[in-house]
DNA sequence: CTGGATCCATAAGGATACTG
DNA sequence: CAGTATCCTTATGGATCCAG
């Protein structure tokens, strides 16, 4: 796969009315449950294990059934995850990230990190902020 | 500011049921308004004049007023961003990312990168999962 | 086991109009 | 200029049932 050469000539953005190309990129990745399936299937190195459905949903706590089939289709989509069926029964289906979402989950990584860092930071912050509000609607008593 | 420090003692996680403190951070993230805001705001350096309101509504294509206010207010409620009224008339508001802000916008700023240097990658990826798909739904003719 | 298909509630977000 | 308030449409996402 991926035998075409990486870059192809700059040719001229054309445009089409308020579409930008790269804001489609971002935008997938402007996602809690790409950011969580990413950082799933690429916390690992290049030898990690591919994924299988159930144990995707049960190691990322919350999502449900739905929203994990649809972030996988669209990671698969956007040809950062693989997808390989096995037709045996039962269907045994496997996911593992492509090099490119294996980038992509290190993006995720970082901001994981860098979230659990300053979770107490933000939270007090969220604190200080809705304290001050109450005043400002509560001044007299 | 921010006398307090860094580290609190690790306190045993009483995470009330699904309500992890940590995902409530990467879910700020995982918002493209505050992605495009952040990267405005944090692209450049300590220096960075403080933005004005239709300035950054200007250089965020797109954002209608209500998001850039929402996000705005989200932002300054986390911490991220300081607000700063001058009563003139008519009003003048100001808005600088915090130190914290910076670094998320940097985080921001490397996504945008990421994004940037993959549209094609990922363009071509869709079209060629977008006509597999056809294919399979008109086989035959 | 791995989903597809539905139904439905809520949230996100755009458009518009108005205000200090 | 910098919002707030409202309306209203669409998108998101959870729950449930069903199927290969």
């Amino acid at each position: 796969m991926d035998t075409a050469p990486v870059d192809t000539a700059p040719a001229p953005w054309s445009v089409p009315p308020g579409a930008c190309p790269s804001r489609t990129v971002v935008e997938v990745l402007a996602n809690k449950w790409v950011l969580y399936v990413l950082g799933e299937l690429g916390a690992l190195g290049d030898g990690s294990a591919p994924r299988r459905f159930n144990e995707l949903q049960r190691s990322i706590p919350g999502i449900t059934q739905k929203m994990l089939t649809q972030t996988l289709r669209t990671l698969e989509r956007d040809g950062l995850v693989e997808r390989t069926v096995y037709p045996t029964v039962p269907p045994r289906v496997e996911y593992a990230p492509t090099p490119l979402g294996r980038e992509a989950g290190q993006l995720a990584a970082v901001i994981g990190h860098w979230a659990r860092s300053h979770v107490h930071q933000i939270t007090t912050a969220r604190e200080k902020f809705d304290e001050k509000a109450k005043q400002a609607v509560a001044p007299l008593t």
